[in-house]
DNA sequence: TACTATTTTCAGATTCTTCTGAAATCTTGT
DNA sequence: ACAAGATTTCAGAAGAATCTGAAAATAGTA
């Protein structure tokens, strides 16, 4: 009787959650930059990477946060639609547990960030534009330009807006797959991180 | 003796200046969410709405706030390379030009939020797979799910890195171009927002 | 219904970020 | 080289975001 594919030894189990800390806090700083709490995304990290579903309590004890903290986060992270309440049979508890698949997840995360950081933009410009002097056939210059400024920036961010949508809508998920043939398609070079990964191949197929 | 296309009454005048003024708000407010400095954001703004090139005394009387501020935006937005330095004869301060093309715009902001959004975590997720307990023929299931979570995700940011590589690189015209194509191609719906607008149903016509 | 486990809320404490202002440094013209 | 003008730097002040903890609200069970 030896290892089993089932039964992790101490030592194993212990640089398995060691790595999984590391993920928690690459995840979480990555949240800082994307201006959503750290313990958000510490929370997140922590439902994706172990894949199981948690209650409030695990989630304290495991990140060391406060109740109302986890609240907060598990809160948001519902609206954002990246993880899903589950209830197991005969306890009480809520527990929670995060989508799995990750293109759901980035169109997800996509969605939440179009809404925050490019719809009010576009809203303000159209706003502005209607509400700037408006260009007669004699305008001033700098009237005609104002006009022409704001309109390049607002096509420029529509583009990106459709576009973004269409990553992240309903039925997107057509980035994916546009994504992997502009990818191949030979517009230009980059340098680092090109690769589709290294790792051996995966084991179950998603669909 | 009318209106000149070339002077503006001082009516005309305030309500330019009143427009210029929400809009370096506006992107000022985006600044936050993108989690660049509100000042740097709105002497980015005002450099670009404005199109003038300006000096520090400008932009501080401008936009109220401190001479190091300013000195510091400053620096910043010329490392990001959105803003350039011009030098006016005869005058020994230094002048500030907002790059005007937006696409180029847009593209830089694009290269510098992903060096600071997208290849930290790419680096991270390198390691941590390095790090993390190595798969053998009968790694125990729980170390199998790590290294596949973290691949997913590897895959996706670097499928997405890629993307903005091409788009943002050196010979990034690319993106553009595709991106308009794309918008195009029958993927799925959006909803607000979709306009490539040229300048027309501004006011009046509603509906 | 009454009782208890669980979650939510939010005022105040803490921590992190941005800004100011003046001294230090650098630049340009003579 | 010098002086006047312009820019940079950075310690501390001001401000913003996040977190805690305990009280209030809610949901589950019997």
């Amino acid at each position: 009787m030896s290892k089993s594919p089932t039964k992790s030894s101490p030592a194993i189990k212990a640089q398995l959650i060691e790595s999984q800390d590391r993920f928690i806090a690459s995840w979480g700083r990555m949240g800082s930059v994307w201006g959503i709490s750290r313990t958000m995304a510490e929370t997140h990290a922590l439902l994706y990477i172990t894949g199981q579903p948690m209650c409030t309590d695990e989630i304290m004890d495991r990140l060391r946060v406060s109740r109302g903290n986890v609240s907060m986060s598990v809160r948001s992270l519902l609206e954002w639609a990246v993880i899903e309440k589950v209830r197991l049979p005969g306890d009480r508890k809520e527990y929670y547990q995060a989508e799995q698949d990750v293109w759901s997840m980035l169109r997800s995360i996509a969605r939440e960030r179009i809404k925050r950081e490019v719809d009010p933009l576009l809203d303000a410009l159209d706003e502005i534009g209607e509400l700037a002097p408006q260009i007669g056939s004699q305008s001033p210059e700098d009237v005609q330009d104002l006009h022409n400024r704001l309109d390049e920036i607002r096509d420029g961010f529509g583009l990106i807006n459709t576009l973004a949508h269409k990553f992240a809508g309903p039925r997107g998920a057509g980035l994916q797959t546009a994504a992997k043939l502009l990818a191949k398609a030979p517009l230009g070079r980059s340098s680092k991180h090109q690769s589709t990964s290294k790792r051996a191949p995966r084991k179950g197929a998603h669909s």
